[in-house]
DNA sequence: CAGCATCCTCACCGATACTG
DNA sequence: CAGTATCGGTGAGGATGCTG
């Protein structure tokens, strides 16, 4: 069956609506998992890069958060094989995919506020 | 500014970037939200209909979870003044949206499936 | 029917220090 | 640089019983 009625079909079926949700859920959800593939996003990069550009994160979280992100095949890590030894994370086709759902929940986020705005004015 | 553009000025910067997602991702967080939504999808219901509907969630916590989904605009609470009293609940504007949101989702992790066990096949 | 009150537990996350 | 080890707090979520 191809990719497209497996997708028509899913949407018909509330528990496999969910199902698959969730699946998309579990790659983004933890405090840090979005904060990371943005960075990402923006090319490949290593560790303490990561940890820059994300601020205040931990060593601890930010080594638990790239290992669940890679078993997850969201992101992959490489070991560059020059001297001195570079380790560099980057996203995978999946974790490239990922950017067209956060663009809908940046669409969704955005419109959500002026939505809200608008509301209070005309206090609804 | 129209939204249109509010939303490229937001993808060009990292920080309002997570920020508008983190907007989306309050919205379907935690353990029920997105059962509960993708339950009302398929029409207004009752308190008790959700529950069945969704499944093993303890009243305490649909409860719980209605409030914070009402709080934040994405369904409404209305009360009909036909005897006996019914309360129902339904999606507003912005919870409708979501369904973009959603089906973005499900396409990405219906793919995401598909290309792991591609990988699973040739043994990488 | 549509919830609220109470108690409890465990996973999530932070801070800090240490290592190859 | 790229992590691991240890300790400890907090809050999400479960179980159960009660109420207008």
């Amino acid at each position: 069956m191809s990719i497209d009625s497996k997708i028509k079909e899913v949407k018909k079926c509330p528990v496999q609506y969910v199902l698959a949700i969730q699946e998309a859920m579990n790659a983004i959800q933890g405090k840090w998992k979005v904060h990371i593939i943005a960075s990402l996003l923006f090319g490949p990069k290593r560790f303490s890069e990561i940890q820059k550009s994300v601020g205040r994160i931990n060593p601890r979280m930010l080594s638990k958060e790239l290992k669940e992100l890679e078993l997850n095949g969201i992101i992959k890590r490489e070991i560059q094989n020059i001297s001195p030894v570079v380790i560099e994370y980057s996203l995978t086709e999946s974790g490239c995919k990922l950017k067209k759902v956060l663009d809908a929940m940046i669409d969704w986020g955005i419109e959500h506020r002026v939505i809200s705005l608008k509301k209070l004015k005309h206090g609804k």
